[in-house]
DNA sequence: ATAGGGTTAG
């Protein structure tokens, strides 16, 4: 077997007088491999109340994270020792020993060096070791953790004798390579030919069940591990709990998580994530606090799902908070939590933390590149967005398919429509087919821009079928642009694809409405009420002094509804006397025409706006979070209303951020 | 020798 030269650069780290003693390889995992360059990742917030915190110097510790934070030691530092120890093996300076392999085998499975194992195992064949199980598990190992799960099997086919780890080993490489059906399907296998799963094994195999669309093994092996009294172990009863709570089973998820008589920080990391997936932050908020109550240290795991469920709730505060909280834990700020921080800021209506969390990243990976140019997009800063863009590729930071989408998504916020077209096709030279959803993008640019029949012709020219997301794109801009047939033709084709959404009919039957077609809407209502559809109740939420309160449309039951509706009817009458005139054709038009300004008058943002300004200080600005898009009224009196109150006021709906400031709104009424 | 938790779009 030929072994590389090893350079005499490599060598001088080397303490040859170790050698003989066969404790060589201390320095083989010593820190000293790992470099003392930077953290991954760090920034300090110096300009906010936490700005008294430590700023990050630490080195990170944990070597999965060193791996995954781009911070692996040289390669060629750990390639050439494994060589040269392989070498002095060969020249007999070495006696090989069963350790010194295991060892050797270890380190290339945690640095995920496949071909230096490679290199291993082809020396282990042959010698005194060949058959030895242990040894052979490991080697398998190694291949599976580094991801050749070919390699693995054709190992594991071929070994002479197996033994429950060398199962559970290969079971464990599909899982966790995503491979869950090919893991599930070793189980049975294993279990005829005798093999008695223990922990490690069913830990793997319901990680493979959460990942599975059907629920059907998980629920059996969970009756296999309460029969065996597994669920006891924590491994396995944090698997369980992930596993229910990634089918959206959060209430079982809860009962198991509460059933567990040694909670450690895993399992609370996997509740806090299956509630922040579901977009529940102020469950997760809860979840958090109680976390710290019971001591429990939280890790960049907890970290990264709570800034994940502060952006989709748009905690502004409560983000903020915990930010502190990182900076203030001396937490080990890794890739994972500066991006969720970016979203974070940039969905709680601050893309000006947004993009100092970004600046001060250490490095800038894809998804930090995505994450700001989306919030910018979601802003409606548009060139900015498309400066970043450039930035990013000049950074040589390869964009993929989200970041194509977000770029899109600028364009068609800011009516930049040469330019999206221009990006679009870009995505060709960087080799990036295009989704449905950048093709829903394009559709929305062109429609908005008022050009509905080159959209059409768009969609009749695309190379994949058009979903109902498709069509909608174009619905959305014929409502705009008032165009009833070639509307009504498009809502056709979402019935067909897509018949229990209610927003197409909603849509449709305001076409026909404001076209005067009373018959046609009336028809529309009729197709709605007999196939069931419902229109999700709108609300709208602000978050004051860490705590969220939500407004649905005539809420007749909040404690503070008087007050609330002298405030509005204050503001209303401040605003009127300078030009707003309440818009009654974005009201349902269904309703009774007498009821119409006054179910205006309540929508579910108008409260929260009186709300909020009760409950402010003066210049204070007012943030909203909304589940459905702002209504055109709305939408003007807010520019009025930023005015009169001068305050900022600033509005999340589902598609982009509105900033509401002197009369005037970010969007410039483009939405 | 083998196990569980996290990011960006729409």
């Amino acid at each position: 077997m030929k072994i590389a030269p090893i350079s005499s650069s490599s060598l001088k780290n080397l303490v040859l007088s170790d050698l003989p003693k066969l404790k060589p390889f201390k320095w083989f995992f010593s820190a000293a491999n790992y470099g003392t360059g930077p953290p991954p990742c760090s920034f300090t917030e110096s300009d906010s109340a936490a700005a008294a915190a430590v700023p990050f110097t630490g080195v990170l510790q944990d070597e999965d994270l060193l791996r995954k934070t781009h911070m692996s030691s040289s390669e060629t530092s750990t390639n050439s020792t494994g060589l040269y120890v392989l070498d002095l093996i060969n020249h007999g300076k070495l006696e090989p020993e069963r350790t010194l392999y295991s060892k050797m085998l270890n380190k290339c499975t945690l640095l995920r060096k496949l071909k230096l194992g490679r290199v291993i195992h082809s020396h282990i064949q042959g010698s005194t070791f060949e058959n030895d199980l242990v040894i052979q598990n490991s080697i398998l190992n190694m291949y599976a953790k580094c991801g050749s799960l070919e390699e693995a099997h054709n190992l594991f086919d071929k070994m002479p004798t197996r033994d429950m780890v060398s199962w559970t080993v290969l079971i464990s490489g599909y899982s966790q390579s995503g491979r869950a059906f090919e893991a599930l399907g070793l189980f049975p296998q294993m279990f005829h030919q005798g093999f008695q799963p223990n922990e490690f094994t069913l830990s793997s195999l319901l990680k493979a069940s959460g990942a599975s669309p059907s629920d059907d093994h998980g629920r059996q092996l969970h009756a296999f591990s309460l029969k065996y009294g597994f669920d006891m172990n924590v491994h396995v009863g944090s698997s369980l709990l992930d596993m229910y709570a990634r089918w959206g089973h959060m209430q079982e998820a809860e009962a198991i998580f509460n059933g567990l008589a040694a909670k450690n920080v895993v399992s609370w990391n996997a509740l806090i994530a299956g509630h922040a997936r579901k977009g529940e932050g102020e469950h997760v908020m809860k979840l958090f606090r109680q976390m710290l109550r019971q001591n429990f240290e939280p890790t960049h795991f907890t970290y990264s799902s709570v800034f994940t469920a502060c952006a989709s709730s748009g905690s502004f505060e409560q983000g903020k908070w915990v930010h502190a909280h990182v900076i203030k834990s001396g937490g080990q700020p890794i890739a994972y939590i500066g991006n969720t921080l970016i979203d974070m800021y940039a969905k709680s209506g601050s893309i000006k933390d947004a993009k100092k969390v970004f600046q001060r990243l250490v490095k800038q990976d894809v998804v930090s590149w995505n994450s700001i140019i989306s919030g910018y997009a979601q802003h409606g800063l548009g060139a900015e967005a498309l400066q970043l863009f450039e930035e990013m590729l000049k950074a040589k930071v390869q964009p993929n398919e989200i970041t194509f989408l977000s770029v899109l998504t600028a364009c068609s916020h800011s009516g930049l429509l040469d330019e999206g077209q221009y990006y679009f096709e870009l995505m060709k030279k960087y080799e990036i087919e295009p989704q449905v959803s950048h093709h829903v993008t394009v559709v929305d640019l062109l429609g908005r821009a008022g050009r509905l029949d080159e959209a059409n012709k768009f969609i009749k020219e695309m190379p994949i079928e058009p979903t109902a997301a498709v069509w909608g794109a174009l619905l959305g801009a014929c409502r705009m642009h008032k165009n009833m047939d070639l509307g009504a033709y498009a809502a056709e084709r979402i019935f067909e694809l897509d018949p229990h959404d209610s927003g197409p009919h909603v849509l449709l039957s305001n076409i026909y409405a404001s076209a005067g077609r009373l018959n046609d809407a009336a028809n529309v209502r009729k197709m709605m009420k007999e196939s069931g559809v419902k229109k999700e109740p709108a609300c709208s939420w602000v978050e004051i002094e860490n705590e969220v309160h939500m407004f649905v449309a005539n809420d007749e039951s909040h404690p503070m509804r008087e007050e609330i509706q002298k405030m509005w009817e204050k503001i209303s009458g401040k605003i009127k006397e300078i030009g707003y005139v309440p818009d009654t054709s974005h009201v349902l038009f269904f309703m009774d025409q007498q009821d119409r300004e006054v179910k205006l008058q309540y929508h579910s943002e108008k409260l929260a706006l009186a709300f909020s300004v009760l409950k402010t200080p003066p210049g204070f600005t007012i943030r909203i979070k909304k589940n459905i898009r702002i209504c055109g009224d709305c939408h003007s009196a807010f520019k009025f209303a930023s005015k009169v109150l001068r305050r900022e006021i600033i509005v999340r709906d589902t598609n982009r951020f509105h900033h509401f400031h002197d009369g005037l709104c970010s969007c410039r009424d483009y939405w």
